[in-house]
DNA sequence: GATGAATGAGGATTCATTCAT
DNA sequence: GATGAATGAATCCTCATTCAT
């Protein structure tokens, strides 16, 4: 039993070598990448890295769920003293969640496998970012006619600052966001 | 004379098509898409394609050029009645050009082929782009620290909502614009 | 009628110029060169060369006949004073004919196209070589078994040294007939 | 490791047979056979070639190197009983392995890529000719002229007849090996 | 007759995936 | 469970040859 424990642990962690050997892989070379690449990377053979991922896409949906699991983590812990500040701390730790996470970054999806994931992303937004939309609402500090889509659409907007040059996205933010108060 | 012009045009013509096909086919599958593929539709046999393009990178490169030429082209009309309505206006016509334009809009680079290609699109955009800018400084209509790279990464930005939304980059545009005025 | 012949004229000289380009790009290629590279070189479109070759392989059989014709007059004048001098001197001419005409050293063969050609060589090599050796062995300076297909061979083996160092043959020549003296 | 050490075992047996099959294929068709082919006749996959020999150039050098191996090998065991009769034996031994081996005897060398194999052959040839020929200077049945370049080109030029008339080269040899005699 | 654009079969190589060990 | 050798479909590109002008 020892035993198949320490197997099972062994395995976990070559699942996990190669879930970091990926990010990594296709943040840098998109979906471009070979396969046989990443496992080298990850430290084990291509059949290992099989074993713990069936096809390509997988992988990469492993890779994005593990990338918006950091995310959602990463957002839920937003300072909530000022609605304004609230709002743009949620933004701002969403976008810099991007700036690690290239294949995330990338919008790297694939058919109708990565639906899924994505999905539960948009999920996490409605039900997290929507009170803070509501509240800077009451607290009238943005705009009447600003609504939670519109959030949306500026952090994806700023994904691509982010993106092209990773250390301008915060000016940008409150430069646009200037935009939406009140 | 007539005969030798002739053939040209057609060869123009076959020419003219593939790069219409390859707009089309890197625009949907990125640089993924077959060659053989795009000479299909283009209607012309993978011989032809290649006497115009002699490579893949070649002829995305020729797809780009064909981009940025009809942005520079779009751009410099711009109404410039009002300082702020001739900026805006600079950056709208650049966006709804990246609309119809997926390979630019995609940024679809490679190596270092693209590189001149994207380098005459900053020469334009700090030759264009800059007097309106200065202009909208002189006339008080956008805030002081506002540089012309701010404006350029707003286009960046919107880009991304281009892509994402194909209709929505209109009303974005509006309200971070409000962040950018005096 | 003057224009007829000035075309026709003009198209012999077209046929000589690819042959000599052919000639020469076979000599440093071989087989593989590209059909285009000798239109060029000939300084005449790919559609003109087709017209006079229609096929490469026959291309490659006119420039062997080409180089036989040269080796067939260059042995047909050789001094015949002294038998052995005779028989040395076409087994001289002949290897410093190799020396000239890469094609038909590397033994560019193709097929059985080039058959018949090699065929000409042989009836060449017995109604020229055959007299020279009866010579030499009517006038003892041969050893009496040595055939006219030993001088043949001679000659091919010497053909290789021509290849390898085109300067060393002669000598080679001089000390292989040696043996072959009574 | 037992196993892993049979699974090399397989693994090499491939690459053997992929070796015998390309030495086949490059000896009958020269340079241009078809990769898929000698995959075929080894009865391999494609893809099991390439894991081997990663380009058609290093397998045409793999091919060589196995010549030359067993050329300096067949060489290595003169007869020196009498020098005269070694240093034949020598020449002799040369040529039978080239007989049986068309890639070497053909020459088939590709760019830089074959230049070491042949460097190595050069190599050979000095360590193992030059001791023969001094011998057979010291032994007086050489003529005092005759350099170990002379014995070089001598070989170089049997090989053509090697090439040409399978059967014939050892007449030729004792042929020309008498005008090398003292 | 000359030209060169068009054609497409053919050939080298890569890479996702399977499977024997 | 891990390994990596084997597989072959897929893809880029070349080049002999044809044909419209």
């Amino acid at each position: 039993m020892a035993t198949a424990r320490r197997q099972r642990k062994d395995a976990a962690r070559n699942a996990l070598l190669v879930l970091e050997a990926a990010a990594q892989a296709f943040g840098v070379g998109g979906l471009a990448v070979d396969m046989r690449e990443i496992a080298r990377q990850a430290g084990v053979g291509i059949g290992t890295l099989y074993r713990h991922y069936p096809t390509k896409e997988e992988l990469l949906v492993a890779v994005l769920q593990a990338d918006i699991a950091a995310w959602t983590e990463r957002t839920s812990t937003v300072d909530t003293a000022d609605a304004y500040a609230a709002l743009r701390s949620y933004v701002a730790a969403t976008l810099s969640t991007l700036a690690e996470r290239r294949t995330l970054l990338d919008g790297l999806a694939v058919g109708d496998v990565a639906a899924p994931a994505f999905a539960a992303c948009g999920e996490h937004l409605r039900t997290t970012l929507a009170p803070l939309v509501a509240r800077a609402h009451t607290d009238g500090v943005l705009r009447a006619d600003v609504t939670m889509e519109d959030v949306g659409l500026l952090i994806v907007a700023l994904s691509r600052v982010v993106q092209v040059a990773p250390t301008a996205w915060e000016r940008q933010l409150d430069l646009a966001l200037t935009g939406y108060r009140a």
